[in-house]
DNA sequence: CGAGCAATAT
DNA sequence: CATATTGCTC
């Protein structure tokens, strides 16, 4: 699969009643990079649902033989939950087609599945966050355009996944949700870091594990691998810092106090060539900030508006790096610098 | 199970 | 290069 540009990780969860095709069915989907969760048995698989709601980005279900019942479970997942649920079937005449979509089905695959048809499944999800966007943006800001035009049929591509990952992940400058399609890998941007060390913040030096510091940030599609391997970075940044800094009054070789001198070289190093993490990650200040965590889940518009309605405000944020062909990852950094 | 750490992989 | 994963100890 290609490198950075593909959603591998997307989480896929198979219901069939017949296991060798179960067992056909993972291997396909593996073989995409996808992550895979089988089920062979309704039941189970809606109480697995149930309890990781967060955890299922798509389904991929078997029309069962009452015909009826899929579709109810069909209408609870989709409606309930708002995961995209792809139906299969061996049978594709148009009156079942028809149902299955009415019913809230993204698509209807005919059942001997070829990997192609795996492969694009991701599309059904990214459309969704596409489709919340864009209706966001629309509540958010304009009453009455005539809208069902502006985005119609295809108009997805271009514009809407231009602004996706800042209009879905953001809500107020707080990032509530990590998840971008087009990215197999997360970026610990500033806003999410500073979420993160606001997290650890609050529960002080000691008591911040991966687990808390993840219920604490509330990021959707955040795992607690991802915060430790932060973590463990962090922690590394941090006591090379205070490493430096501390064994900096007995200079290394020469008979110079030097001091100041190399207090200036560590920052420098530490600022520039890599991270955001003294800059307001230093925890010898402690409490720099405990009180101002979102312990209001709601975290809603109090200001009510962002002006992002229109093209040309982009144009005025634009930076002179941003060159279009660069990747989304990088160019945060340069605003970083600033 | 999960934290923490280093090595290793992507 | 930053991030993800693995393997190990505790």
């Amino acid at each position: 699969m290609d490198h950075e540009l593909w959603p591998s990780g997307l989480r896929v969860l198979v219901i069939d009643n017949n296991s060798s095709y179960l067992k056909v069915m993972e291997e396909l989907l593996i073989k995409c990079s996808y992550k895979v969760t089988t089920y062979n048995n309704v039941r189970e698989a809606m109480s697995f649902i149930y309890g990781n709601q967060q955890t299922v980005d798509l389904i991929i279900c078997d029309l069962f033989f009452p015909t009826e019942d899929s579709l109810l479970i069909l209408q609870e997942v989709t409606s309930k939950f708002d995961i995209p649920t792809v139906i299969m079937s061996s049978n594709g005449d148009t009156s079942t087609v028809m149902k299955c979509i009415t019913n809230g089905a993204s698509d209807f695959l005919i059942k001997p599945l070829r990997i192609e048809e795996l492969k694009n499944i991701w599309q059904h999800v990214f459309r969704k966050q596409i489709f919340e966007a864009e209706h966001r943006k629309c509540s958010n800001a304009q009453q009455h355009v005539d809208h069902q035009l502006s985005y119609g049929a295809m108009g997805i591509t271009e514009e809407a996944t231009a602004t996706l990952d800042s209009e879905i992940r953001e809500n107020n400058g707080t990032v509530t949700d990590i998840r971008d399609l087009r990215k197999s890998r997360l970026s610990w941007t500033m806003q999410l870091h500073r979420q993160f060390i606001a997290a650890v913040n609050s529960l002080g030096a000691d008591k911040a594990v991966p687990k808390k510091i993840l219920e604490i940030m509330k990021v959707k599609h955040l795992t607690r691998e991802q915060v430790a391997s932060h973590l463990q970075k962090y922690r590394l940044h941090l006591r090379n810092s205070t490493q430096a800094l501390h064994k900096d009054d007995r200079p290394s070789s020469s008979g110079y106090p030097n001091n100041e001198s190399s207090i200036l070289r560590t920052q420098l190093n530490s600022s520039s060539n890599s991270l955001y993490f003294d800059q307001d990650g230093c925890m010898e200040i402690t409490d720099y900030s405990l009180p101002k965590d979102d312990l209001s889940s709601g975290s809603e518009c109090i200001l009510g508006e962002r002006n992002n309605y229109s093209p040309e405000c982009f144009q005025d944020f634009r930076w002179d790096s941003d060159k279009q062909g660069s990747e989304t990852t990088t160019y945060i950094w340069n605003f970083e610098a600033e």
